[in-house]
DNA sequence: AGGGAAACCCCAAAAATTTCATGGTTTTCC
DNA sequence: GGAAAACCATGAAATTTTTGGGGTTTCCCT
Protein backbone atom coordinates (compact mmCIF):
# COMPACT_ATOMS: atom_id res chain seq x y z
CA UNK A 1 0.00 0.00 0.00
CA UNK A 2 2.48 3.07 1.13
CA UNK A 3 4.59 1.45 -2.65
CA UNK A 4 1.52 2.20 -4.43
CA UNK A 5 1.47 5.88 -2.41
CA UNK A 6 4.54 6.96 -3.15
CA UNK A 7 4.03 5.78 -6.75
CA UNK A 8 1.56 7.57 -7.19
CA UNK A 9 3.33 10.73 -5.42
CA UNK A 10 6.63 10.24 -7.63
CA UNK A 11 5.00 10.08 -10.81
CA UNK A 12 2.94 13.37 -9.94
CA UNK A 13 5.79 15.26 -9.74
CA UNK A 14 6.38 17.39 -12.85
CA UNK A 15 10.42 17.86 -14.10
CA UNK A 16 11.45 20.42 -16.60
CA UNK A 17 13.41 17.24 -18.38
CA UNK A 18 12.31 14.45 -17.04
CA UNK A 19 9.14 12.27 -17.11
CA UNK A 20 8.59 9.68 -14.32
CA UNK A 21 8.23 6.22 -14.24
CA UNK A 22 8.10 3.86 -11.52
CA UNK A 23 8.30 0.44 -11.57
CA UNK A 24 7.78 -1.48 -8.21
CA UNK A 25 8.44 -4.79 -6.28
CA UNK A 26 7.43 -5.84 -2.81
CA UNK A 27 10.06 -8.91 -2.50
CA UNK A 28 13.28 -8.97 -1.99
CA UNK A 29 13.42 -11.51 -4.75
CA UNK A 30 11.27 -9.41 -7.06
CA UNK A 31 13.41 -6.76 -6.61
CA UNK A 32 16.64 -8.26 -7.04
CA UNK A 33 15.14 -9.77 -10.51
CA UNK A 34 14.33 -6.22 -11.30
CA UNK A 35 17.85 -4.71 -10.81
CA UNK A 36 19.21 -7.60 -12.68
CA UNK A 37 16.95 -6.98 -15.83
CA UNK A 38 17.90 -3.61 -15.54
CA UNK A 39 21.63 -4.78 -16.04
CA UNK A 40 21.21 -5.23 -19.63
CA UNK A 41 18.40 -3.18 -20.58
CA UNK A 42 17.21 0.39 -19.00
CA UNK A 43 18.85 1.11 -15.95
CA UNK A 44 17.25 3.03 -13.61
CA UNK A 45 17.73 6.78 -12.46
CA UNK A 46 16.99 6.59 -8.75
CA UNK A 47 16.43 2.90 -7.13
CA UNK A 48 14.30 3.56 -3.97
CA UNK A 49 14.63 1.02 -1.12
CA UNK A 50 13.02 -0.20 1.87
CA UNK A 51 15.67 -0.89 4.71
CA UNK A 52 12.96 -3.58 6.22
CA UNK A 53 11.71 -5.13 3.30
CA UNK A 54 9.79 -8.24 5.86
CA UNK A 55 9.22 -8.24 9.47
CA UNK A 56 12.39 -9.26 11.20
CA UNK A 57 10.34 -13.01 12.41
CA UNK A 58 9.90 -14.33 9.07
CA UNK A 59 12.80 -16.64 7.79
CA UNK A 60 14.14 -14.02 5.19
CA UNK A 61 17.82 -13.57 5.50
CA UNK A 62 17.69 -10.74 3.20
CA UNK A 63 16.83 -6.90 3.46
CA UNK A 64 17.15 -3.65 2.09
CA UNK A 65 20.78 -3.52 3.11
CA UNK A 66 22.20 -6.53 1.10
CA UNK A 67 19.84 -5.49 -1.99
CA UNK A 68 21.42 -1.81 -2.31
CA UNK A 69 24.30 -3.73 -2.35
CA UNK A 70 23.72 -6.00 -5.27
CA UNK A 71 22.55 -2.79 -6.66
CA UNK A 72 25.66 -1.14 -6.12
CA UNK A 73 27.59 -3.67 -7.70
CA UNK A 74 25.29 -4.65 -10.70
CA UNK A 75 24.09 -0.84 -11.90
CA UNK A 76 26.95 1.28 -10.12
CA UNK A 77 25.38 4.15 -12.53
CA UNK A 78 21.79 3.82 -10.94
CA UNK A 79 21.01 6.07 -7.48
CA UNK A 80 20.42 4.21 -4.13
CA UNK A 81 17.95 6.20 -2.12
CA UNK A 82 16.82 4.23 1.57
CA UNK A 83 13.14 5.15 2.66
CA UNK A 84 12.68 3.83 6.04
CA UNK A 85 10.40 3.74 8.43
CA UNK A 86 12.41 4.13 11.60
CA UNK A 87 15.52 5.88 12.47
CA UNK A 88 17.83 4.13 14.76
CA UNK A 89 21.15 5.84 14.93
CA UNK A 90 23.08 2.51 14.60
CA UNK A 91 21.31 0.75 11.10
CA UNK A 92 21.34 4.54 9.97
CA UNK A 93 25.24 4.72 10.18
CA UNK A 94 25.52 1.22 9.21
CA UNK A 95 24.02 1.62 5.93
CA UNK A 96 25.18 4.72 5.01
CA UNK A 97 29.09 3.18 5.89
CA UNK A 98 28.11 -0.22 3.63
CA UNK A 99 25.94 0.83 1.09
CA UNK A 100 26.79 4.54 0.89
CA UNK A 101 23.54 5.56 -1.03
CA UNK A 102 22.25 8.97 -2.75
CA UNK A 103 19.75 9.38 -0.49
CA UNK A 104 18.26 8.57 2.82
CA UNK A 105 14.62 9.47 3.90
CA UNK A 106 13.42 8.71 7.43
CA UNK A 107 9.52 8.46 6.40
CA UNK A 108 8.18 10.44 9.34
CA UNK A 109 10.51 13.18 7.89
CA UNK A 110 9.20 13.41 4.35
CA UNK A 111 5.77 14.96 2.52
CA UNK A 112 5.65 15.26 -1.03
CA UNK A 113 6.97 18.50 -1.22
CA UNK A 114 10.64 17.32 0.46
CA UNK A 115 10.26 14.24 -1.50
CA UNK A 116 10.37 16.08 -4.49
CA UNK A 117 13.47 18.28 -3.46
CA UNK A 118 15.02 15.45 -2.70
CA UNK A 119 14.68 13.68 -5.56
CA UNK A 120 15.64 16.98 -7.74
CA UNK A 121 19.21 17.17 -5.58
CA UNK A 122 19.40 13.17 -5.68
CA UNK A 123 19.48 13.71 -9.71
CA UNK A 124 21.53 16.67 -9.73
CA UNK A 125 24.47 14.21 -8.01
CA UNK A 126 24.44 15.84 -4.45
CA UNK A 127 23.22 13.49 -1.93
CA UNK A 128 19.86 13.93 0.01
CA UNK A 129 19.41 13.07 3.72
CA UNK A 130 16.22 13.79 5.30
CA UNK A 131 16.32 15.60 9.14
CA UNK A 132 16.35 12.66 11.28
CA UNK A 133 19.38 11.18 9.52
CA UNK A 134 21.17 14.61 9.23
CA UNK A 135 20.96 14.18 13.11
CA UNK A 136 22.60 11.16 13.22
CA UNK A 137 25.42 11.78 10.79
CA UNK A 138 25.87 15.14 12.67
CA UNK A 139 26.08 12.88 16.02
CA UNK A 140 28.64 10.87 14.07
CA UNK A 141 30.60 13.59 12.21
CA UNK A 142 30.94 15.57 15.99
CA UNK A 143 32.57 13.32 18.43
CA UNK A 144 35.75 11.50 18.41
CA UNK A 145 35.11 8.81 20.18
CA UNK A 146 36.55 5.56 17.91
CA UNK A 147 34.56 2.31 18.52
CA UNK A 148 36.09 -0.99 16.90
CA UNK A 149 34.11 -3.86 16.01
CA UNK A 150 34.01 -5.24 19.82
CA UNK A 151 33.26 -2.43 21.28
CA UNK A 152 30.25 -2.02 19.04
CA UNK A 153 29.54 -6.00 19.61
CA UNK A 154 29.36 -5.04 23.95
CA UNK A 155 27.23 -2.26 23.27
CA UNK A 156 24.83 -3.95 20.94
CA UNK A 157 24.57 -7.13 23.24
CA UNK A 158 24.13 -5.29 25.93
CA UNK A 159 21.22 -3.07 24.58
CA UNK A 160 19.50 -6.15 23.90
CA UNK A 161 20.02 -7.45 26.86
CA UNK A 162 22.25 -9.75 26.90
CA UNK A 163 24.17 -10.51 30.38
CA UNK A 164 28.24 -9.71 30.72
CA UNK A 165 28.80 -13.24 31.56
CA UNK A 166 27.31 -14.81 28.31
CA UNK A 167 29.29 -11.57 26.29
CA UNK A 168 32.08 -14.17 25.90
CA UNK A 169 30.14 -16.16 23.41
CA UNK A 170 29.86 -13.38 20.85
CA UNK A 171 32.49 -11.28 21.27
CA UNK A 172 35.79 -13.69 21.22
CA UNK A 173 37.03 -12.10 24.57
CA UNK A 174 37.95 -13.83 27.81
CA UNK A 175 35.26 -12.13 30.59
CA UNK A 176 37.46 -10.11 31.83
CA UNK A 177 38.68 -8.29 29.33
CA UNK A 178 35.14 -7.53 28.40
CA UNK A 179 35.02 -5.95 31.35
CA UNK A 180 38.27 -4.10 30.83
CA UNK A 181 36.53 -2.78 27.58
CA UNK A 182 33.20 -2.01 29.61
CA UNK A 183 34.90 0.04 32.00
CA UNK A 184 37.20 1.36 28.87
CA UNK A 185 33.68 2.39 27.10
CA UNK A 186 32.21 3.95 30.60
CA UNK A 187 34.97 6.35 30.51
CA UNK A 188 34.32 6.94 27.11
CA UNK A 189 30.81 7.78 27.63
CA UNK A 190 31.63 9.64 30.97
CA UNK A 191 29.40 6.94 32.85
CA UNK A 192 32.11 5.41 35.40
CA UNK A 193 30.80 3.76 38.00
CA UNK A 194 27.32 3.99 36.60
CA UNK A 195 25.11 0.83 35.83
CA UNK A 196 24.92 -0.64 32.38
CA UNK A 197 21.68 0.77 31.52
CA UNK A 198 23.46 4.24 31.72
CA UNK A 199 26.14 3.06 29.57
CA UNK A 200 23.65 2.04 26.99
CA UNK A 201 21.64 5.34 27.54
CA UNK A 202 24.27 7.41 26.48
CA UNK A 203 26.18 5.07 23.85
CA UNK A 204 22.13 5.88 22.24
CA UNK A 205 22.38 9.51 23.09
CA UNK A 206 25.53 9.64 20.61
CA UNK A 207 24.77 7.76 18.04
CA UNK A 208 26.44 4.71 18.59
CA UNK A 209 23.57 2.27 19.30
CA UNK B 1 32.13 44.04 0.29
CA UNK B 2 30.80 40.23 0.33
CA UNK B 3 29.65 40.58 4.11
CA UNK B 4 27.78 43.53 3.09
CA UNK B 5 26.04 41.60 0.13
CA UNK B 6 24.96 39.00 2.00
CA UNK B 7 23.72 41.25 4.52
CA UNK B 8 21.12 42.99 2.00
CA UNK B 9 20.41 39.56 0.46
CA UNK B 10 19.66 37.96 3.89
CA UNK B 11 17.55 41.06 5.30
CA UNK B 12 15.02 40.74 2.09
CA UNK B 13 14.22 37.56 3.16
CA UNK B 14 10.50 37.19 3.29
CA UNK B 15 9.47 34.56 6.40
CA UNK B 16 6.08 34.23 8.21
CA UNK B 17 6.99 34.85 11.75
CA UNK B 18 10.54 36.21 11.53
CA UNK B 19 12.23 39.59 10.63
CA UNK B 20 15.52 39.71 9.92
CA UNK B 21 17.69 42.23 10.81
CA UNK B 22 21.85 42.14 10.32
CA UNK B 23 24.67 42.81 13.06
CA UNK B 24 28.17 42.91 10.83
CA UNK B 25 31.70 42.48 11.98
CA UNK B 26 34.32 42.16 9.80
CA UNK B 27 37.56 41.54 12.24
CA UNK B 28 37.78 38.55 15.32
CA UNK B 29 37.90 40.81 17.92
CA UNK B 30 34.81 43.00 16.48
CA UNK B 31 32.90 39.94 16.04
CA UNK B 32 34.04 38.55 19.57
CA UNK B 33 32.47 41.65 20.92
CA UNK B 34 29.37 41.47 19.60
CA UNK B 35 29.22 37.91 20.53
CA UNK B 36 29.90 38.65 24.30
CA UNK B 37 27.40 41.74 23.97
CA UNK B 38 24.61 39.89 22.65
CA UNK B 39 25.09 37.35 26.13
CA UNK B 40 23.47 40.01 28.10
CA UNK B 41 21.12 41.51 25.86
CA UNK B 42 19.22 39.99 22.65
CA UNK B 43 20.80 36.73 21.75
CA UNK B 44 21.29 36.20 17.81
CA UNK B 45 19.14 33.56 16.64
CA UNK B 46 22.00 32.33 13.69
CA UNK B 47 25.07 33.78 13.55
CA UNK B 48 27.03 33.58 10.53
CA UNK B 49 31.01 32.68 10.48
CA UNK B 50 33.43 33.09 7.85
CA UNK B 51 36.13 30.36 8.43
CA UNK B 52 38.98 32.35 7.35
CA UNK B 53 38.40 36.26 8.77
CA UNK B 54 42.08 37.02 7.49
CA UNK B 55 44.24 36.01 5.14
CA UNK B 56 46.74 33.47 6.84
CA UNK B 57 50.11 35.18 6.75
CA UNK B 58 48.67 37.74 8.88
CA UNK B 59 49.69 37.80 12.19
CA UNK B 60 46.29 37.41 13.50
CA UNK B 61 46.22 34.16 15.52
CA UNK B 62 42.47 33.48 16.01
CA UNK B 63 40.01 32.37 13.16
CA UNK B 64 36.73 31.27 12.63
CA UNK B 65 37.35 28.60 14.22
CA UNK B 66 37.89 29.91 17.37
CA UNK B 67 35.33 32.47 17.50
CA UNK B 68 32.93 29.53 16.93
CA UNK B 69 33.89 27.54 19.73
CA UNK B 70 33.76 30.61 21.61
CA UNK B 71 30.15 31.36 20.63
CA UNK B 72 29.49 27.96 20.98
CA UNK B 73 30.45 28.42 25.13
CA UNK B 74 29.10 31.87 25.79
CA UNK B 75 25.25 31.66 24.08
CA UNK B 76 24.74 28.10 23.35
CA UNK B 77 21.42 28.89 22.31
CA UNK B 78 22.36 30.60 19.11
CA UNK B 79 22.83 28.71 15.89
CA UNK B 80 26.22 28.63 14.09
CA UNK B 81 26.57 28.70 10.50
CA UNK B 82 29.91 28.78 8.82
CA UNK B 83 29.90 30.38 4.99
CA UNK B 84 33.50 29.54 3.73
CA UNK B 85 34.73 30.15 0.65
CA UNK B 86 36.96 26.92 0.42
CA UNK B 87 36.35 23.71 0.23
CA UNK B 88 38.76 21.41 1.41
CA UNK B 89 38.00 18.42 3.27
CA UNK B 90 40.04 18.27 5.76
CA UNK B 91 39.22 21.94 7.06
CA UNK B 92 35.06 21.55 6.97
CA UNK B 93 36.05 17.66 8.61
CA UNK B 94 37.42 19.73 11.56
CA UNK B 95 35.08 22.35 12.44
CA UNK B 96 32.29 19.77 11.96
CA UNK B 97 33.74 17.64 14.50
CA UNK B 98 35.24 20.78 17.23
CA UNK B 99 32.54 23.11 16.97
CA UNK B 100 29.86 21.22 15.22
CA UNK B 101 28.08 23.73 14.09
CA UNK B 102 24.12 23.86 12.94
CA UNK B 103 24.70 24.82 9.13
CA UNK B 104 27.77 24.91 7.00
CA UNK B 105 28.14 26.42 3.41
CA UNK B 106 30.85 26.71 0.49
CA UNK B 107 30.09 30.16 -0.80
CA UNK B 108 30.38 28.69 -4.30
CA UNK B 109 27.25 26.22 -3.48
CA UNK B 110 25.06 28.93 -2.63
CA UNK B 111 22.37 31.31 -3.98
CA UNK B 112 19.84 33.57 -2.72
CA UNK B 113 17.74 30.44 -2.96
CA UNK B 114 19.45 27.92 -1.05
CA UNK B 115 20.48 30.31 1.10
CA UNK B 116 16.83 31.11 2.03
CA UNK B 117 16.08 27.20 2.15
CA UNK B 118 18.95 27.53 4.56
CA UNK B 119 17.91 29.68 6.80
CA UNK B 120 14.72 28.22 6.99
CA UNK B 121 16.04 24.53 7.63
CA UNK B 122 18.22 25.69 10.43
CA UNK B 123 15.78 28.14 12.18
CA UNK B 124 13.41 24.63 12.03
CA UNK B 125 16.19 22.54 14.05
CA UNK B 126 17.17 21.19 11.13
CA UNK B 127 21.36 20.91 9.84
CA UNK B 128 21.74 22.30 6.54
CA UNK B 129 25.07 21.31 4.62
CA UNK B 130 26.14 22.70 1.30
CA UNK B 131 26.55 20.32 -2.26
CA UNK B 132 30.21 20.22 -1.46
CA UNK B 133 29.77 19.49 2.50
CA UNK B 134 27.26 17.16 1.67
CA UNK B 135 30.03 15.36 -0.49
CA UNK B 136 32.91 15.65 2.32
CA UNK B 137 30.79 13.93 5.11
CA UNK B 138 29.54 11.19 2.69
CA UNK B 139 32.95 10.04 1.57
CA UNK B 140 33.43 10.05 5.78
CA UNK B 141 30.62 8.49 6.62
CA UNK B 142 31.14 5.73 4.52
CA UNK B 143 35.28 4.60 4.81
CA UNK B 144 35.79 3.00 7.73
CA UNK B 145 39.93 3.86 7.47
CA UNK B 146 40.37 5.70 11.33
CA UNK B 147 43.37 7.49 11.73
CA UNK B 148 44.99 8.89 14.50
CA UNK B 149 46.00 12.08 15.35
CA UNK B 150 49.83 10.97 14.43
CA UNK B 151 48.68 9.50 11.19
CA UNK B 152 46.94 12.93 9.94
CA UNK B 153 49.80 14.72 10.75
CA UNK B 154 51.98 12.64 8.73
CA UNK B 155 49.71 12.96 5.89
CA UNK B 156 48.98 16.59 6.66
CA UNK B 157 52.88 17.20 6.84
CA UNK B 158 53.33 15.38 3.30
CA UNK B 159 50.82 17.27 1.83
CA UNK B 160 52.55 20.19 2.23
CA UNK B 161 56.09 18.87 1.09
CA UNK B 162 57.70 18.38 4.57
CA UNK B 163 60.36 15.93 3.64
CA UNK B 164 59.85 12.39 5.31
CA UNK B 165 63.42 13.15 7.39
CA UNK B 166 61.98 15.99 8.95
CA UNK B 167 58.73 14.78 10.07
CA UNK B 168 60.35 13.66 13.07
CA UNK B 169 60.60 16.93 14.27
CA UNK B 170 57.01 17.56 13.71
CA UNK B 171 55.45 14.52 15.05
CA UNK B 172 57.04 13.07 17.71
CA UNK B 173 58.13 9.66 16.83
CA UNK B 174 61.19 7.87 15.54
CA UNK B 175 62.23 8.28 12.10
CA UNK B 176 62.02 4.40 11.70
CA UNK B 177 58.07 4.38 13.07
CA UNK B 178 57.37 7.34 10.86
CA UNK B 179 58.20 5.24 8.11
CA UNK B 180 55.98 2.29 9.57
CA UNK B 181 52.80 3.81 9.51
CA UNK B 182 53.95 5.45 6.08
CA UNK B 183 53.82 1.89 5.26
CA UNK B 184 50.72 1.34 6.84
CA UNK B 185 48.89 4.24 5.79
CA UNK B 186 49.82 3.05 2.04
CA UNK B 187 48.33 -0.35 2.73
CA UNK B 188 45.29 1.51 3.78
CA UNK B 189 44.76 3.56 1.26
CA UNK B 190 45.68 0.94 -1.52
CA UNK B 191 48.50 2.47 -3.01
CA UNK B 192 51.78 0.15 -1.72
CA UNK B 193 54.66 0.49 -3.23
CA UNK B 194 53.74 4.14 -4.55
CA UNK B 195 55.36 6.92 -3.81
CA UNK B 196 54.13 9.33 -1.28
CA UNK B 197 52.05 11.99 -4.51
CA UNK B 198 50.54 8.45 -4.47
CA UNK B 199 49.34 8.28 -1.16
CA UNK B 200 48.30 12.01 -1.06
CA UNK B 201 46.31 11.90 -3.90
CA UNK B 202 44.45 8.94 -2.41
CA UNK B 203 44.13 10.27 0.65
CA UNK B 204 42.38 13.47 -0.35
CA UNK B 205 40.06 12.01 -2.79
CA UNK B 206 38.93 10.02 -0.17
CA UNK B 207 38.45 13.10 1.68
CA UNK B 208 41.54 12.72 4.43
CA UNK B 209 43.27 16.01 3.37
C1' DA C 1 15.79 -11.80 55.14
C1' DG C 2 18.91 -15.23 52.92
C1' DG C 3 21.42 -17.15 49.35
C1' DG C 4 23.11 -17.59 44.89
C1' DA C 5 24.11 -15.53 40.50
C1' DA C 6 25.80 -11.90 38.20
C1' DA C 7 28.39 -7.73 38.10
C1' DC C 8 32.31 -5.43 39.38
C1' DC C 9 37.23 -4.68 40.95
C1' DC C 10 42.30 -5.58 41.37
C1' DC C 11 46.53 -7.65 40.22
C1' DA C 12 50.21 -9.88 37.82
C1' DA C 13 51.67 -12.75 34.03
C1' DA C 14 51.24 -13.73 29.01
C1' DA C 15 50.39 -12.16 24.43
C1' DA C 16 50.09 -8.84 21.00
C1' DT C 17 51.19 -4.56 19.10
C1' DT C 18 53.95 -0.49 18.49
C1' DT C 19 58.14 1.85 18.73
C1' DC C 20 62.88 2.30 17.94
C1' DA C 21 67.89 1.82 16.59
C1' DT C 22 70.67 -0.15 13.30
C1' DG C 23 72.40 -1.29 8.93
C1' DG C 24 71.46 -2.09 4.52
C1' DT C 25 69.35 -1.34 -0.56
C1' DT C 26 66.92 1.46 -3.90
C1' DT C 27 65.29 5.71 -5.80
C1' DT C 28 65.59 10.53 -6.79
C1' DC C 29 67.64 14.53 -8.36
C1' DC C 30 71.11 17.79 -9.24
C1' DG D 1 78.21 10.02 -10.92
C1' DG D 2 77.32 10.71 -6.42
C1' DA D 3 75.04 12.30 -2.36
C1' DA D 4 70.69 12.81 -0.08
C1' DA D 5 66.56 11.03 0.73
C1' DA D 6 63.39 7.31 0.66
C1' DC D 7 62.60 2.71 1.52
C1' DC D 8 63.15 -2.04 3.63
C1' DA D 9 64.29 -5.77 7.13
C1' DT D 10 65.31 -7.27 11.73
C1' DG D 11 65.43 -7.84 16.46
C1' DA D 12 65.21 -5.71 20.97
C1' DA D 13 62.66 -2.49 24.03
C1' DA D 14 58.46 -0.34 25.38
C1' DT D 15 53.64 -0.10 25.53
C1' DT D 16 49.04 -1.85 25.35
C1' DT D 17 45.73 -5.55 25.51
C1' DT D 18 44.32 -9.86 26.98
C1' DT D 19 43.83 -13.35 30.28
C1' DG D 20 43.19 -16.01 34.56
C1' DG D 21 42.50 -16.00 39.22
C1' DG D 22 41.72 -14.15 43.12
C1' DG D 23 38.19 -11.28 45.76
C1' DT D 24 33.93 -7.86 47.17
C1' DT D 25 29.57 -5.74 46.05
C1' DT D 26 25.16 -5.55 43.94
C1' DC D 27 21.07 -7.50 42.25
C1' DC D 28 17.25 -10.55 42.21
C1' DC D 29 14.33 -14.25 43.47
C1' DT D 30 11.74 -16.93 46.69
Amino acid sequence: MTMLGYKFILERIVFDDYNIIVDTANTFELGKERIEESVNSFKYDIIFLDVQLFPPNEDQPHNGEDLGLLARKLVPESKIVYMSSFSDNYRINSILKSVDPDGYLVKTDIDPKTLEDAIKTIINGTPYYSAKVLAAIRKKMSTDIVLDEKDKKILYHLSIGTKTKDLENHVQLSSSSIENRKRHLKSLFGTENKNDLALILEAKKRGFI
